[in-house]
DNA sequence: TCGGATGACGGTTCAAGGGG
DNA sequence: TCCCCTTGAACCGTCATCCG
């Protein structure tokens, strides 16, 4: 029940209904008759009982709402005309007189992350705080800068610091949803997704108005939207201003126009300003709920906990402290092995927006410079206890043996498995092979072309690598299709055909130089009996050389490159129809 | 396009049914 | 008859992607 996640909002981004959904929790506002008046006089919500008791919880003189009042569930398929919650109700939605559950939970992580409702961790209702009485009863649509109680509190949610920091610190130029997203939060974890920049490098070679205006509408991780939803909260406000951005692409006659851009405006930095402290004024107090600290990971109870133990050990000093002292009061905590795990929760606390400073070279100090408030550990049993410990083990283990790359990485891990990450899999491997492996490469994917293309093209050494990757949780057996399917990709990379289907002419994206190709499965695992010979078989057809290659293994591969134990003609010399194991 | 809306996934809960 | 255990379906929370 309250392991709710808070603190992260995907949907919601107009202050009207942010104002009508707080104003529930406000008796005899105008919003909190309306739905009164709703769940009197209709019968949207079709259970009497269900109807009755939200009436009866918000005749309360205090109203405290729990989750399933506030949020509900969907309605059915053939009764979407139908809702079950106060929530829903509050908020007028596209297509219908209400929203549905998810906007809904949305709306209440809104409030609740600008401190207008607040929650008691252990019953776990919501109710009006101070702040949204005030935010509601001073509410004016045209003239946000003078609510007090919104100002203070976007100044107090740390991804609005993170955004406008980063902003502030790329000001001579607008940047996009791809690389706010990136930056934001626990990043490439689970929930903290980002398509990142490599999808603006396939919208400059898109050659299709399908694709086209699939990349402008549908590809967006979740870090990406929220990045997309704050800059649209503080571009209302003035603090940011979206800047479209005109991307060439010799496919089309005029530029295409990217319309997530931001750039941060001069009252956003006197903003920024007020957070930190000015003068005699005090830097401002920030607010994080333990529930912000993972969201859809599958250890986010865990993961949360070890957070806020960081948190409160650096809390705890007044001045910077030593990464062994960390290390062994989190050892104390029930958390072995910290010294792996420190990286991830430090970048992805700094980009939460909450302002952790290192110093020091090779052994470092940290020192937590933001004010925080908030944060409350709740009580349970097996504090420390990790479900699915083989895979945490396995990501600590990669993260101990590969010190030399971005520790983000290691969530490959995770995303290798899951199905509904795929396309994330993908991006993510073409992000690695780029930014640690030092290869070429570009996304493609769509039915008529493989996921991505690597190449380098150096006066030693020249190959490009066909690219297929598999996000699959029992791992990849190398069926007969797919077989097929990479016999194709490199017939028709060979033949070069003029005419081509779906995605056209993607082997263009190779150099023309580059004579020497390869083929290349990533997945999660390779179930190895058949491997082999699905390989030897895509040789026998091709004669080009290729290999199959695990989450595990492109990390410790990243790790020896970036090291320099390998180079890239060296890792050419991988593709010998094998799993290729680096150690 | 923006501001949600939708279908899906992975997990949990719960009740029915079977065996001892 | 009672109790425990298994099974599977309904339910729930959370996206990641889609779209009027």
């Amino acid at each position: 029940m309250r392991d709710h996640t808070l603190g992260w909002v995907q949907n919601s981004s107009n202050f009207e209904n942010l104002r009508n959904f707080v104003e529930a929790f406000v008796p005899n506002s105008k919003r909190w008759n309306y739905i009164m008046k709703t769940l009197s006089e209709t019968d949207i919500v079709r259970d009497p009982d269900v109807r009755q008791s939200l009436k009866t919880a918000l005749n309360q003189s205090v109203v405290k709402l729990n989750f399933s009042q506030l949020v509900g569930t969907r309605s059915p398929q053939n009764d979407k005309n139908s809702c079950n919650a106060i929530g829903q109700i509050a908020v007028a939605g596209q297509r219908r007189p209400f929203v549905d559950d998810w906007s809904a939970a949305c709306f209440l992580r809104w409030a609740e992350c600008l401190g207008f409702v607040k929650t008691d961790m252990e019953a776990y209702w919501f109710k009006l705080t101070d702040r949204g009485r005030l935010f509601a009863s001073d509410f004016v649509v045209s003239n946000l800068n003078d609510n007090e109680a919104l100002v203070q509190g976007l100044m107090e949610y740390p991804p609005v610091s993170r955004i406008l920091k980063y902003l502030k610190e790329n000001n001579s130029r607008a940047v996009s949803k791809f690389e706010l997203g990136q930056n934001l939060g626990f990043s490439g974890e689970d929930g903290f997704t980002s398509m990142g920049q490599s999808t603006l490098s396939y919208l400059r070679r898109v050659d299709n108005m399908k694709d086209r205006k699939k990349l402008l509408t549908d590809v967006e991780g979740s870090s990406d939207k929220y990045a997309r939803m704050i800059c649209s909260w503080l571009s209302c406000l003035g603090w940011v201003k979206q800047e479209p951005f005109s991307l060439e692409n010799k496919n089309f006659k005029d530029p295409i126009k990217c319309p997530w851009f931001y750039r941060i405006e001069f009252r956003g930095e006197n903003i920024l300003r007020r957070i930190d402290g000015v003068s005699i004024h005090p830097s401002v107090e920030k607010y994080v709920s333990w529930n912000m600290l993972a969201t859809k990971a599958k250890n986010k109870v865990f993961l949360r906990n070890r957070r806020a133990m960081l948190l409160n050990i650096l809390k705890s000093k007044k001045s910077s402290i030593t990464e062994d002292y960390i290390i062994s009061e989190m050892e104390k905590k029930g958390f072995p092995d910290y010294i792996y795990e420190l990286p991830v929760d430090f970048i992805g606390l700094v980009n939460c927006g909450i302002e952790i400073e290192t110093s020091g070279v090779s052994k470092k100090n940290y020192f937590l410079r933001s004010k925080i408030k908030g944060l409350i550990i709740p009580q349970q049993k097996n504090i420390t206890y990790l479900e699915d410990a083989k895979l945490e083990k396995l990501k600590h283990e990669i993260r101990r043996k590969t010190p030399n790359i971005d520790p983000r990485y290691v969530e490959l891990i995770e995303i290798s498995r899951s199905k509904s990450l795929a396309k994330i899999f993908e991006v993510q491997v073409a992000d690695l092979l780029q930014k640690e492996y030092g290869l070429e490469t570009t996304l493609l994917g769509g039915g008529w072309a493989p996921d991505s293309l690597a190449f380098v093209e150096d006066a030693g050494c020249s190959y490009g690598v066909i690219i297929d990757t598999k996000a699959y949780k029992d791992g990849f057996s190398l069926p007969v299709s797919e077989q097929d399917k990479m016999i194709r990709y490199i017939e028709d990379n060979k033949n070069r055909p003029t005419q081509s289907q779906g995605n056209k002419f993607w082997w263009r994206n190779f150099p023309e130089k580059i004579e020497d190709f390869k083929f290349l499965f990533v997945s999660s695992k390779f179930s190895n009996s058949s491997i082999q010979k699905g390989l030897e078989y895509i040789f026998s057809r091709t004669q080009v050389h290729g290999a199959v290659l695990n989450a595990e293994q492109i990390l410790y591969g990243a790790e020896l490159i970036k090291t320099k134990k390998i180079n890239l003609e060296e890792f050419g010399g991988f593709f010998k129809e094998k799993e290729i194991y680096f150690e």
